[in-house]
RNA sequence: GGCUGACUUGC
């Protein structure tokens, strides 16, 4: 609070002083606001930016719309997003950032239909994309199509990076699903990702709660001879 | 110089 006390006085120095805050200023100031939670001081500060003709850039529109969405306000989560394709604002962290927000405020059809879009129109997803679509997928119980982003991603050699896999791993063993569990994590590094310590313990975990204990015991001691050591 | 994803266990 303190912090923010400083902030608004340099600001009011800035206006004052006829010193034009740039694009970064806004920017940073906006994406700030959002992540103390404060929305609309974001949205007074876009409009402001807006006024004083500095013209918003894609990295803008994101922060704002990343911030509507971790606000729970989808009216203006979807105004944004129309001004952002109607204005050709938007890239592949808009859709990241769409398709969690989506997932996150339940609306998954919404979600899905969006990824789908994005995917048929040859959109370039990244690994944070499928990160999204994948624990998106997980959490609302979507276990099978999941499994199936993952493994076309994989057939087709695209990025899947460990959080996908830990999201995959996540959602099977809290299914129950403890085998394709092992299994996902025994062929991940044969698609170019390294299990990674987080990924065993999800895994290990889930294995001892469902009382596995054999599975979680040779799983262990097999970690020990992979690249994740236990931490 | 500014934007997005896994959260197991313990604390």
């Amino acid at each position: 609070w303190r912090k923010f006390d400083e902030i608004l006085e340099i600001w009011q120095r800035l206006k004052k002083n006829d010193r034009k805050p740039d694009l970064f200023t806004y920017s940073s100031l906006i994406q700030g606001f959002c992540k103390s939670g404060n929305v609309e001081g974001a949205l007074a500060l876009y409009k402001d930016m807006v006024e004083s003709e500095v013209s918003p850039d894609v990295v803008v529109y994101n922060a704002l719309l990343d911030g509507v969405c971790r606000a729970s306000k989808m009216k203006e989560c979807f105004e944004l997003w129309d001004l952002m394709r109607n204005n050709g604002k938007h890239n592949v962290v808009s859709f990241n950032i769409m398709i969690r927000g989506l997932f996150e405020n339940q609306k998954v059809e919404e979600a899905i239909s969006m990824w789908d879009d994005f995917f048929d129109k040859n959109g370039t997803a990244d690994s944070i994309t499928y990160g999204v679509v994948i624990h998106g997928l997980c959490q609302t119980g979507y276990l099978n199509k999941a499994l199936r982003v993952l493994k076309e991603a994989e057939d087709r050699k695209e990025k899947l990076d460990i959080c996908s896999y830990s999201s995959m791993i996540n959602g099977l063993c809290r299914d129950g699903r403890l085998d394709e569990a092992i299994s996902i994590l025994d062929m991940m590094s044969s698609h170019g990702c390294q299990p990674n310590s987080h990924a065993c313990n999800i895994l290990l975990n889930g294995l001892i709660l469902a009382s596995k204990i054999d599975d979680a015991i040779r799983f262990f001691n097999g970690m020990l001879t992979k690249n994740c050591s236990p931490n």
